[in-house]
DNA sequence: GGAGTTACATCGTAATACGATATAATCCAT
DNA sequence: ATGGATTATATCGTATTACGATGTAACTCC
């Protein structure tokens, strides 16, 4: 029977791109993490010194910053820190302005390796900028086969 | 002093456009885990549905299968099924064309909850989606101030 | 100047992902 | 058909990471 496994989920389609575009992300942060440890850092630690080195003008980057940029509590980035310093990556300086706050810089050796990652990056997302955005189009453009919000749930 | 920091690194605009498109990035993933939390779900096991029930047309989803689609490793996989099962989330089922295969299938119930999230995901990616190619337009374009290659170490 | 708040730090704990290894099914050359 | 190699899944112990709870110092403001 085609129709075996019947009662097709109506939201497949939708479920299929959805999925498509998981993968589409998980490519590119995995290239990103194979990048990162490839340049002998661990993916976090490459996080943290892009926010480090990509805080927008005017604002410093204190360990609060870092941990709404990267989606983390403050205490997991204090660590992450502690991790970044002791490999050399990133110093901490008390803030001038507000003594209670750290300041966090990148060393020479942090801005180097970011460097060559970024130009890593920025050449993978030259190849997957088109198929991501693709993918994120076909979502967008996914019809759950009627059934839009009411999943008419009392079955007749 | 303007010119304080110095030595800006010609890279900034470089790592200021990748940040913020993982800030973005972070922003929709983040989104999507409070959605699977609120829906009862650990975010792994809303990957692993999705994953299951988005599998392309002719491929039986396995355990190797959703490891490929997660990024993760197979027993990773296994053990986040287990969970999953144990849940009444997905269901366990020896492909009978190779016994040694497993061939995942969500319950009624596994659907239930992942269509709503899709819904969720659809509406969270429209508002996003923009967002979200607008900062990757803006790392391609990124110009590293100069200097695109040979970072002329060996300065002056 | 003392109460309340904010920023960072420390500690113990839980969850998760993984490497190494085990088991079972399949494949294939003979 | 049989045994060895290969493939798919499972199990176990371990390391890492993130977090909640709590502590401490600096700031605010009345």
């Amino acid at each position: 029977m085609t129709h075996a496994g019947a009662k097709q989920d109506p939201n497949q389609p939708l479920h299929r791109a959805l999925a498509e575009f998981r993968r589409q992300l998980r490519g590119f942060l995995l290239a990103s993490e194979n990048a990162a440890n490839e340049a002998g850092l661990h993916p976090q630690q490459h996080q943290l010194l892009l926010a480090v080195a990509g805080v927008p003008a005017g604002i410093s980057p204190s360990i609060a910053y870092a941990a709404e940029a990267l989606g983390l509590k403050h205490n997991t980035v204090v660590e992450l820190v502690d991790r970044c310093e002791k490999e050399g990556l990133l110093m901490r300086a008390t803030d001038p302005e507000d003594r209670r706050r750290v300041c966090l810089r990148t060393t020479a050796r942090g801005q180097r390796v970011l460097g060559r990652l970024s130009q890593v990056h920025l050449r993978e997302l030259n190849l997957q900028g088109p198929l991501l955005i693709q993918a994120l189009q076909n979502v967008v453009n996914a019809k759950s086969r009627g059934v839009p919000y009411r999943n008419r749930k009392r079955n007749g």
